[in-house]
RNA sequence: GACCCCAUCGUCUAGAGGCCUAGGACGUCACCCUUUCACGGUGAAGACACGGGUUCGAUUCCCGUUGGGGUCGCCA
């Protein structure tokens, strides 16, 4: 039997990281299998899904790279079948009308409450004769839950896990206005669907009994399921949108590459041995619910960080100066010189050595985009003021001859002039790197004299000579 | 509070009874490399929550305690 799995958002927010990695884990095994992998937009709470969150989800899964097959299923679009199949069920006499009302249920809920008890709908309508029905109310439908022995999920990654059924209670599975409510829904989509292996976040672990419930009741074969654990913040509580969770656009705009984040999130409750960097490919290859850990785990950007670098570092130059070219943009705030492209590209290798984000390539990179005279910053000021004006001039006049612009001859003359004058290396180098760049940091600077370029280099020699 | 889940360095994790004087990665510190900063290299500090069992032998199995988390809606 081929796998089919689904990830299957709500639209009331932005996608974030936890989504993020679902979707990733539910990816990785339909790819492995050779499986489908499904979308399905959990939209039946009209009042807070929007079209803009729907959009951000589409964005967000497709900046990760993960495709999805098929058409998108819209769970509103579906409502006609989930009232069928629970009028079927209601016919069968597996669910009931009930004719409490949503203030009558918050009144008892909060009286519990009060009295330190948890409140579970007692049933009143289970069995009640429906003459009873009071006037004026909407019934809605519920479940007719078995209310002896327990249920059991062989669940793929958390093992056995049983709860009695006497905890659960009978949820309403359609609402007075004859939409269906959320466990409902999903077992009649999941099924319709025919997905194999429902593989989500361990916040539905309890979700996962009613369910099953609902399955054996409707005559539909469980699917496997798979919950795996939460990503926590640093701080340790549950990472998600009411907690100021940050959505997938925050990354790609804080600058890691989808590769980098494909390869964290995946390091986040899976492993495969001691590796670390793991190819999209190669964790295709590898990916299986056995290995995914069963403890949560806490979101950490030092190490993020760390292997976006990697990433950037083994990235395409070309690709990477696509990429900072509109940041550069923003950051200079104005016209970029129209060698800015060149000059990015030329300097590219060295530059991605030191790079961690994409924002910090383009902060790094600033300098080839700015126009003559810089403004040094304090560092590259004071450097060039200890130097002199007398020195700078005569770097300048040492690398004036130069016509073969590469950084092996304007090194070699910088270094003659290094002897000339007795000077260690570091002594012409960091004011050369001062009246090049502006700063006392940057690539090595007989690079940033190739990527700079003759006229462009001497110019700037000039202005600081001054 | 009830129910359920989880528990190895600060963090992510390897470990599936002896291979463990517990391995790797990030971070931290030191040194090397060096024109700055990185990269890279070498090394160091750093963990099996606690208490009982089971066993010839427990990080690994069982129970309890503690701690953390999740769920308790006519939200998803």
């Amino acid at each position: 039997m081929s796998v089919v799995v689904r990830f299957a958002p709500s639209p009331t927010g932005f996608l974030h990281i936890g989504g993020g990695r679902t979707a990733l884990f539910n990816w990785l095994f339909a790819r492995h299998h050779g499986g489908t992998f499904r979308l399905r937009i959990e939209d039946t709470d009209r009042a807070r899904s929007t079209e803009a969150a729907i959009d951000a989800i589409f964005d967000g899964l497709k900046w990760l790279g993960l495709d999805w097959d098929d058409e998108v299923v819209f769970q509103f679009a579906r409502m006609a079948r989930h009232a069928e199949v629970a009028r079927a069920m209601l016919a069968n006499g597996q669910a009931y009308r009930c004719y409490c009302t949503p203030e009558e249920l918050e009144a008892k809920r909060a009286e519990a409450k009060a009295a330190g008890k948890v409140w579970r709908y007692d049933g009143i309508w289970r069995d009640r004769d429906p003459k009873d029905a009071p006037a004026g109310v909407q019934p809605v439908i519920r479940f007719k839950a078995p209310r002896e022995g327990s249920t059991t999920i062989d669940d793929l990654v958390q093992g056995e896990v049983t709860v009695a059924n006497q905890e659960l209670d009978d949820l309403v599975i359609l609402r007075a206005d004859g939409t269906p409510t959320y466990n409902f829904s999903v077992v009649v989509d999941d099924h319709d669907m025919g997905i194999t292996h429902v593989i989500r976040g361990d916040d539905h672990l309890t979700n996962a009994f009613r369910q099953t419930q609902l399955y054996l009741a409707a005559g539909f074969a469980l699917p496997e399921f798979a919950h795996i654990p939460l990503i926590h913040g640093p701080d340790g509580a549950k990472l998600s949108k009411r907690h100021g969770a940050l959505g997938v656009d925050a990354y790609r705009d804080m600058g890691y590459l989808p590769e980098a984040m494909r390869n964290y999130l995946l390091r986040l409750g899976w492993s495969h041995g001691d590796d670390e960097v793991i190819s999209t490919e190669q964790a295709i290859e590898w990916f299986g619910l056995d290995h995914v850990g069963r403890s949560p785990s806490r979101f950490d950007f030092d190490k993020l960080a760390h292997l976006n670098g990697v990433y950037i570092r083994q990235a395409d130059n070309a690709r990477l100066v696509e990429m900072v070219i509109p940041r550069l943009a923003a950051l200079a705030g104005g016209h970029l010189p129209a060698a800015t492209p060149d000059r990015l590209l030329a300097l590219m290798a060295p530059l991605k050595e030191r790079a961690k984000t994409l924002q910090d390539l383009a902060q790094a990179a600033l300098f080839l985009a700015e126009h003559r005279p810089l403004q040094p910053d304090a560092g590259a000021a004071k450097l060039l003021q200890e130097a002199g004006a007398d020195l700078v001039g005569a770097i300048h006049d040492a690398l004036n001859p130069v016509t073969d612009w590469t950084a092996p001859a304007t090194e070699a003359a910088i270094r003659a002039l290094v002897e000339a004058k007795g000077l260690k290396l570091g002594k012409v180098a960091q004011p050369l790197r001062a009246a090049l760049t502006g700063r006392t940091v940057s690539p090595p600077i007989f690079d940033v004299l190739a990527a700079l370029g003759r006229d462009e280099s001497l110019g700037r020699l000039q202005d600081a000579a001054k």
